[in-house]
RNA sequence: GGGCGCUUAGCUCAGUUGGUAGAGCAGCACGUUUACACCGUGCGGGUCGGCGGUUCGAGUCCGUCAGCGCCCACCA
C-alpha cells in the first residue's frame, strides 16, 4: 500500500500498468479449462492511424473482453492488420512519386519488396496506438493479412471455390477506375450527383430519309454505338424498327431495334445503344443478339479513345482522353448540324471511392464470385435467429443486400495483394491451382504456363478473418475452441464489404456462422454532427484527447456515448466530464487510505450490522445486476451510466459523507469503526473491478495502492449479485436518510439561512421508529444538515418545515427568516402534492380505469393517491402552524 | 424510385413490456464540513416536431404531414 498523489495524472499510470500487463502475459491468461470467449478485431489497414472510429469499435471490444477475462473466462481478442491493397499500394506508389520515381520504373518483385519493406518500418504505428487506448489484444499471436499461414488459407478458399463452380472468370461489363487503372466492385462505386448535360442529337436514318433523335449524357461513347433503341409500343417509331442508322463521324450502320429499356417519356424516345460502355446498354445489347466478345471498345485502360474492331474512328480522335474526346465530338456534331440542342442536367455519376475517378464501364475479363449462392446461408442464419443482430434494425438491410447481391468481382489490376493462383497457357485454358506445380500438372507435361497477373480484393481475403486466424485450414486447437467468435463489433459502414462477406465465408467453409452476435455501432461525428474528416479538418485525433484527458476518460466517454443504433457527436466537454469522475474515485480511494481502509480481504462482503453499511452493501450488489444486465444486451451506454452513478451519487456522495461520524467517533466505537472499515474497503474495491473494463489503467493503479493483492485487476474477479446482500429494511432507512438530509438542506438553501449557522430540530407527528432512526443517525444528520436534534415541542414562532413520511421536521428559526417566504415555500410543496392527488383521484374516479386498468396500476394509483393526500395535508398542518 | 433512422430541458442525448418525463454539460444562488474547486449544497428549465386515431390512459402503439440525415438502385 502506497500512498496515492494528490492529483491524479493518467500519463505516467497507463504506460506503467500498459507494459505491466503485456510482458506478464496477462491478456492471455492460460484458462485452457475455462469456457472460451473471442472477438477478432477488425483489422486496421498497414496504412492506417488510430481514428476516432477505431477508438469507439477498439473501446467496446475492450470492454467485452476484459468484462469476459473477469468472469473467469478464456477469453482472446485477435489482433493483426490488413494488408488493404489498393490503399497501401496508392500510398508507397505516392511516396515514389515524391521522388520523381514510380512504380512502373521497377519490376513487380522489386515494388512488391518496397511495399513490405514499408509496412516493416511504418505499418506497426496503429498496433502502437492502439496499446495507447488500452487495448488487451493477444499481440503474442498478431496475424496479418499477407502472412504464411493466411495467404495458405486465401489460396485454398480460391481453389476451393473456383472447383465448386462459385468463382469463375467472365468477360463483362466491369466498374473500371481509368485513375487506378483497375477493375473495382459495386461497393467500391459512390454514386453522386455531378452537374452535366444531356445532348439531344440527330441521328441520319441510313435511308437518307430524315433523322432519328436520340439524346444523351455521353455523347463520346457514340464511337462505339451499335443501336438505337425504339419502345416497341412507341407509335411514333414503329416503322422505323428494323431499319438501319448511319452513324455521324463513324459512318457505321447500326440498326433501330425495339427494346423496352427505351422509355418513350425520357428525351425523344429514343436512345442510343452502346453495349460496351453502359450497363444498361450491355443488357440491351445482349438481348439484341450481340455477344460480349463481339461488342465494340473505344477507351484503353485510362480512359483514352482506342480504335474499335471495325477500324471506323477517326485517326485524329485517338489517343483524346475520354473528355477531351466528348468536347471534341460535341462540336464535330455542331458543325454537321446534328446537334439539336444542349441541357444542363443533374448526372448521377459514378466515382472511385478511392481515387475520386469517374467510374468507366468496361468490358474486361475478371474473376467473379457467385455472391448469390453464398448469400443464402448468411440470410438463413439472420433469419432464423442464429445470428443475433444487435441492433435488430440492420437486419433489414442485411436481407436487402444479400437477396439483391450481385456476382462479386473480386480480380484487382494491382500489385500488392493476393496474387490469383491462375495460370494460363499459350491457348489460352486456364489452370486453377494451389501452387504452381499443380497447375503443371493439371496442363500437362511441356506446356509452358504464365500465371495471372492480377491479385484479390482485400475484402476477399479479409472476409477469411475470424477462422483463419485461428489457424485454418489446419484443424487446430484454437480453431474449435474459438469459432464461431461471441461477438462482432463493427461500423455499420462496413456491413456489406467485410460483415456479410464474414457470414458467407465462414458458413461455406466452416459451415457454421463466424459470430454468435453481430453489433453496429454507428459513426463518430463532430459537436456540429458532421462527419469527420481529413479534408473538412475538423477529425478529432484520440491520441491527442488520450494526451490531455487520459485513455481512461476517452474510453469511458465512448462507451457512455454508445447508445444502440445511433451515431455519437463527441463533445470534448464530455470527455473532460469523465476525466473528472476518474479523478474523483482518485479522491475518494485517498480519502479511504487516509482513513485506514484498504484492499478487501475476502470476496465476499463482510459482515455489516450498521445500517448504512448493510445498504451500500446492497447497493452494490443491485449495481452488479445491473451492470450484468447492461452488458449483456450489449447496452454500453447503460452500463457506462449505472457504474457512474454509484462512484459518484451513491458511494462519493452519501456513503463516504455518511460513515465519516463513525470513521472520526471517538474511541470506543473500535467495532463499528472496523466493521466500517471493512465494508467501505470491500465495495472499493467491487467499484474498481466493475469500472475496469471502462476505465483499466486508473482501477489497476488503485489496485494497487490500497494494498497488497494476490493478483492484478485486470485478472481480478467479477462480482456477482447476491440478492441476500439486499437489506430492505437498511434500505428504507437510509433512504429516509437521504431525504431528511435533502429536505433539510433544500429548506435552508431556499431560505437563505447562513450556512454556518446550526439550527435545533424538533419532531412533529414521528413515530416510533423514525425518533429510533433519527437517535441512530444523530451524528450523520448533524453533520450533514448542520442541525441538532432537540427534545420536546418546538416552540411557537416562525421555523422553517420539512415534511418526510409521517413526520415533521420543524427547524425553529425565529428571526433569522423571512416567515413570508417559508410560507410560499410550503404553499408550492402544498400545491404540488394537491395536483398530483388530484390528478389521481380523477383517475380512481373513472369507472373504466378501476375496470380495465391492471390490478397493479389500480393499487398503484391508490397507495400514490393515499400518499399524496397525506403530504398535502402535513404541508397544509406545516402552514397552518405558521399562523 | 425503394429502404432505414432521427425530431424529448439552452446544448448533446437516455427513456426497457403504454401508467402524466431523466442524465451530463451549460445557467443561477450559496460555499460551513481537512478525499476531491477536475469539488460540495441547493435551484430554475420541457404543451416529448404538427395533426388525427387506438386505449380507461400515449414521449412510448397506428396513420398522416413537415423538416433533417443515411443507405441502396443501370433512367439514356
Amino acid at each position: 500500500m502506497s500512498e496515492l498523489p494528490k492529483t491524479f495524472e493518467p500519463g505516467p499510470i497507463e504506460a506503467r500498468w500498459y507494459e505491466h500487463w503485456e510482458k506478464n502475459g496477462l491478456f492471455r491468461p492460460a484458462r485452457d479449462e475455462a469456457e472460451p470467449f473471442t472477438i477478432v478485431i477488425p483489422p486496421p489497414n498497414v496504412t492506417g492511424s488510430l481514428h476516432i472510429g477505431h477508438a469507439l469499435d477498439n473501446t467496446l471490444q475492450d470492454i467485452l473482453v476484459r468484462h469476459a477475462r473477469l468472469l473467469g473466462k478464456d477469453a482472446l481478442w485477435v489482433v493483426g492488420m490488413d494488408h488493404a491493397g489498393i490503399a497501401t499500394q496508392m500510398v508507397v506508389e505516392r511516396q515514389l512519386e515524391e521522388r520523381q520515381d514510380r512504380r512502373t520504373n521497377y519490376t513487380r518483385e522489386e515494388f512488391i519488396a518496397k511495399v513490405w519493406e514499408w509496412k516493416a518500418e511504418s505499418g506497426g504505428r496503429i498496433t502502437r496506438q492502439l496499446r495507447r487506448l488500452g487495448a488487451s489484444c493477444d499481440w503474442a499471436n498478431e496475424r496479418f493479412t499477407m502472412d504464411e499461414g493466411f495467404s495458405r488459407a486465401v489460396v485454398k478458399v480460391f481453389v476451393d471455390l473456383h472447383d465448386q463452380g462459385l468463382l469463375y472468370r467472365d468477360k463483362r461489363l466491369v466498374n473500371w477506375d481509368p485513375g487506378l487503372r483497375t477493375a473495382i466492385s459495386d461497393l467500391e462505386v459512390e454514386t453522386r450527383e455531378a452537374a452535366g448535360k444531356f445532348w439531344h442529337l440527330r441521328y441520319p436514318l441510313a435511308d437518307g430519309s430524315g433523322f432519328i433523335h436520340v439524346a444523351t449524357t455521353r455523347p463520346e461513347t457514340m464511337l462505339a454505338d451499335m443501336a438505337v433503341a425504339v419502345h416497341p409500343r412507341d407509335e411514333r417509331y414503329r416503322a422505323l424498327i428494323g431499319s438501319q442508322v448511319r452513324l455521324p463521324i463513324t459512318g457505321r450502320l447500326v440498326p433501330i431495334i425495339a427494346d423496352e429499356h427505351a422509355d418513350p417519356e425520357l428525351g425523344s424516345g429514343a436512345v442510343k445503344i452502346t453495349p460496351g460502355h453502359d450497363f444498361n446498354d450491355f443488357e440491351v445489347g445482349k438481348r439484341a443478339g450481340i455477344a460480349p466478345a463481339d461488342m465494340l471498345n473505344m477507351l484503353d485502360a485510362a480512359a483514352k479513345v482506342v480504335q474499335t474492331a471495325d477500324g471506323l474512328v477517326p485517326a485524329d480522335l485517338l489517343g483524346l482522353d475520354r473528355f477531351e474526346a466528348r468536347a471534341r465530338i460535341v462540336s464535330m456534331l455542331e458543325a454537321e448540324g446534328l446537334l439539336e440542342r444542349v441541357e444542363d442536367r443533374m448526372i448521377a455519376t459514378p466515382f472511385g471511392d478511392r481515387s475520386g475517378a469517374v467510374i468507366e464501364p468496361w468490358l474486361t475479363d475478371q474473376w467473379y464470385v457467385d455472391a448469390a449462392t453464398l448469400a443464402k446461408p448468411a440470410i438463413e442464419a439472420v433469419r432464423s435467429g442464429d445470428i443475433r443482430v444487435v441492433p435488430e434494425t440492420w437486419k433489414k438491410t442485411w436481407f436487402n443486400w444479400l437477396v439483391n447481391i450481385q456476382p462479386w468481382c473480386v480480380s484487382r489490376q494491382l500489385w500488392w495483394g493476393h496474387q490469383i493462383p491462375a495460370w494460363y497457357d499459350e491457348a489460352g485454358n486456364c489452370y486453377v491451382a494451389e501452387s504452381e506445380e499443380a497447375a503443371r500438372a493439371k496442363a500437362g507435361p511441356g506446356i509452358a504456363l504464365t500465371r495471372d497477373p492480377d491479385v484479390l480484393d482485400t475484402w476477399f481475403s479479409s472476409a477469411l478473418w475470424p477462422f483463419a486466424t485461428l489457424g485454418w485450414p489446419e484443424h487446430t486447437e484454437a480453431l474449435s475452441r474459438h469459432y464461431p467468435n461471441d461477438v462482432l463489433i463493427s461500423g455499420f459502414d462496413i456491413i456489406f464489404f467485410w460483415d456479410a462477406r464474414m457470414a458467407m465465408q465462414g458458413l461455406h467453409f466452416m459451415g457454421e456462422k463466424p459470430w454468435k452476435t453481430l453489433y453496429l455501432h454507428g459513426l463518430v461525428r463532430d459537436a456540429q454532427g458532421r462527419k469527420m474528416s481529413k479534408s473538412r479538418g475538423n477529425t478529432v485525433d484520440p491520441l491527442g484527447l488520450i494526451d490531455k484527458y487520459g485513455a481512461d476518460a476517452l474510453r469511458f466517454t465512448l462507451a457512455a456515448m454508445e447508445s444502440q443504433g445511433r451515431d455519437i457527436k463527441l463533445d470534448e466537454k464530455r470527455v473532460e466530464g469523465y476525466r473528472n469522475f476518474a479523478t474523483k474515485l482518485w479522491n475518494a480511494a485517498r480519502f479511504c487510505q487516509a482513513n485506514g481502509i484498504g484492499a478487501s480481504a475476502a470476496i465476499a462482503p463482510p459482515a455489516a450490522t450498521l445500517p448504512v453499511n448493510r445498504w451500500i452493501v446492497g447497493e452494490t450488489a443491485r449495481t452488479v445486476r445491473a451492470l450484468d444486465l447492461a452488458l449483456a444486451e450489449l447496452r454500453f451506454d447503460e452500463s457506462a451510466n449505472a457504474i457512474y452513478h454509484f462512484v459518484w451519487d451513491r458511494f462519493c456522495d452519501w456513503y463516504l459523507e455518511l460513515i465519516k461520524p463513525i470513521l472520526n467517533a471517538p474511541s470506543g466505537e473500535g467495532a463499528e469503526i472496523a466493521e466500517t472499515r471493512a465494508v467501505a474497503g470491500w465495495v472499493l474495491d467491487q467499484i474498481l473491478v466493475m469500472l475496469h473494463p471502462f476505465m483499466p489503467f486508473v482501477t489497476e493503479e488503485l489496485w494497487h495502492a490500497m494494498g497488497e493483492r494476490p493478483y492484478p485487476l485486470i485478472v481480478a474477479k467479477w462480482p456477482t449479485s447476491d440478492a441476500r446482500a439486499l437489506d430492505p429494511k437498511a434500505g428504507h432507512e437510509i433512504d429516509w436518510l437521504i431525504r431528511l438530509v435533502s429536505g433539510i438542506r433544500a429548506a435552508r438553501s431556499e431560505l437563505n439561512v447562513p450556512v454556518g449557522e446550526r439550527l435545533a430540530l424538533h419532531l412533529q407527528g414521528a413515530g416510533e421508529a423514525t425518533r429510533e432512526r433519527l437517535a441512530r443517525h444523530r451524528a450523520a444528520i448533524g453533520r450533514l444538515a448542520r442541525v441538532d436534534a432537540a427534545e420536546g415541542a418546538p416552540p411557537a414562532g416562525g421555523a422553517a418545515q420539512v415534511v418526510v413520511d409521517e413526520a415533521t421536521f420543524v427547524l425553529p428559526l425565529e428571526g433569522v427568516i423571512d416567515i413570508a417566504a417559508e410560507k410560499a415555500r410550503l404553499a408550492r410543496a402544498r400545491e404540488a402534492a394537491e395536483k398530483e392527488r388530484d390528478a389521481l383521484a380523477k383517475r380512481l374516479a373513472n369507472p373504466d380505469f378501476i375496470a380495465r386498468a391492471r390490478p397493479e396500476a389500480v393499487e398503484k394509483a391508490r397507495a400514490d393517491h393515499a400518499e399524496k393526500s397525506a403530504l398535502s395535508e402535513r404541508y397544509g398542518a406545516a402552514l397552518a402552524r405558521l399562523g
